[in-house]
DNA sequence: GATGAATGAGCATTCATTCAT
DNA sequence: TATGAATGAATGCTCATTCAT
């Protein structure tokens, strides 16, 4: 019985795989049902015992892979660091995830967009917690004084989302170029000198 | 003569604007070429003549709003400022523009992230233009010892767009919440604060 | 082992109950086999190994119906009443049969026309006997002289199916206009006098 | 000018010609626009610049084909003769058209049953009209005390079409037994006189 | 026998593109 | 040049049927 659960459980997680690394390939609309159920080796008909209709298997995987974004910010939140240290630890994590699963930093960049505009009514739980957890951080930082008071942190957390996204993308879709420690030197210097306090 | 180059010209920029405005509100996918053409005016077998296919007019339309940008960014960097002031009078540039225009953000946003995937063999001058001008006031400022000669210019730069274009975003998408002053202010903030030499 | 086979019987007559009530509301086509399994209790597999597949359950299920609409009018029949009595009473049976079993109306309409149509290999025995039915009454009445010899009595007995089953029809899809009663009066009066008024 | 409108009159109706027979052959579900589309001798997608999609072909059809029906009864209607007589011209002008066109029996049969579950939102003004024609006549009749006035003509307008379309019916499907003049007399003499023999 | 998860054939509909006018 | 009617390829989804358990 257990062993039949843990079966189903597989194939769920097998066509959530699949269809991340669909999406991530050709993005939604060119992504095909029977290119994910053929990646995840089971019928297409398959799909949609498991999922309703290919916009829930969107969701599902974006959420899915927000919701491992979002446990690897909490794992930092919960360290007992600095919240300078917890923003460039932050950041590393970020850098890492990309290099450790590519295809995330696309569904993210790609899919998160189409939520703006075709998901409206769906409300992006998940990455309104992601914006909660890192504005709970620059709280924190405001609250020892080692952030500036008056930077708003929801919009922070939002220019810290976008500096991110955008320098991962950079280098999963051009890996040649820069090594990811290089650009995460850059960014933790900018974001942290940027949000850190006068000294004066 | 002049007259018909004229006219031909005009009709031109009309599928271009129309198809700049349809991309916008229902991205490349979901936007139809009749949309296009409805709303420029003309037959949908006439954008063919101006246009080699669908893809081809949103890359068009991409290029008429880069160089849009790019033309701003031009401006700011011929004027005789600080490097510092040409980068505050860049942020409020982008944000005016996404006052005037909030479409330009759209298709910015998500026509960009279609040409990492659909549009690899298309080099995307213009986004390179971009990110070369804003990698040139950088280096001037590296040059000047204001900013730190540490930092990749053309990481920068990409950090830059990063953080405006996900702002900009949020601004348009939901204009109620913040006002473009104070994303503005946070943004100039991390921005110059980050990008600035320690002064010590 | 008696309980056993009993068991069996009952399964198999809840499928066909089941099979009856939904493809009378939603017709053949819409009626899903999955949606009889569940109205019986059954699995759907299970429904196989009763039926050797949709449209044999559809032949059942109309076989089952006409064999109880020929029990009432064989009930009829054995009636030592005069041939114009039994019409009566066969007319007024119909309509009662409408009235405690609705779906039996539907059933017979929709499906015996599906049978035209798919089933042309099916030879519809219960149809059949039906139809002679009712023209064994029309022959004894030309046998004592109150019906016209002139008359065929198939294609009386045709007649006389359309217009009950289109009254029939008509009271179960809208039951507010007119009552039963006083449709079979109009019905009775049609078919044993006509519509012409007596000279007499 | 002129010519092109009546060529685009005439792919309306030879799309609407051709359903009527895929309809009738293969019934509303089993049939395919393809094979609607075939037949007509045009593709696929130029059915849906006529027609919103299948169900409303479906409804064109039938409205076209009942329209017909409808000018026939409407021709006998005018005409200088007797109730009776008017009666009798019907019966036979129903048994005319579908010696003519033989599909418009099916497709009056079976989808105008598909509408009492299926298109319930369709209200049908065709078959309306047609039941208002035919009892307009029988209340002639019951002015001028020819048929009985105890006869609610709505009801026995339904029964009229009951009787008369299943015996078209029953010639359309097995037209080798029964002869159309055979039919009609059978018919005639059971609305005239009904089944029982004159007293007289 | 009974189950119900898995299968995959089948079809309505859309829309980029063409081409006769 | 300009038109827009016509085309037909392409795909999400359903559901009858099977079969391993």
């Amino acid at each position: 019985m257990k062993a039949m659960a843990e079966k189903k459980r597989n194939k769920y997680f097998r066509i959530l795989e699949a269809a991340a690394r669909v999406f991530a390939e050709k993005g939604f609309h060119k992504a095909k049902i029977s290119d994910v159920a053929r990646l995840a080796g089971v019928a297409d008909g398959t799909v949609y015992l498991y999922f309703k209709n290919k916009h829930d298997l969107l969701i599902k995987t974006f959420e899915e892979i927000m919701e491992h974004v979002n446990e690897m910010v909490r794992e930092i939140c919960k360290e007992d660091i600095s919240p300078e240290e917890k923003i460039k630890a932050l950041i590393n994590g970020h850098y890492e995830l990309a290099k450790e699963h590519p295809h995330i930093v696309e569904v993210i960049t790609f899919e998160l967009r189409q939520s703006y505009k075709f998901m409206k009514e769906y409300e992006n739980k998940k990455f309104k917690e992601y914006l909660r957890l890192i504005s709970l951080i620059i709280k924190e930082g405001q609250n020892s004084e080692v952030f500036p008071k008056e930077i708003n942190p929801y919009i922070a957390s939002r220019a810290f989302f976008g500096i991110l996204n955008e320098t991962m993308l950079q280098w999963v879709v051009s890996k040649e170029k820069y090594s990811l420690d290089e650009i995460s030197e850059v960014v933790s210097r900018i974001i942290l000198k940027g949000l850190t306090k006068n000294q004066s």
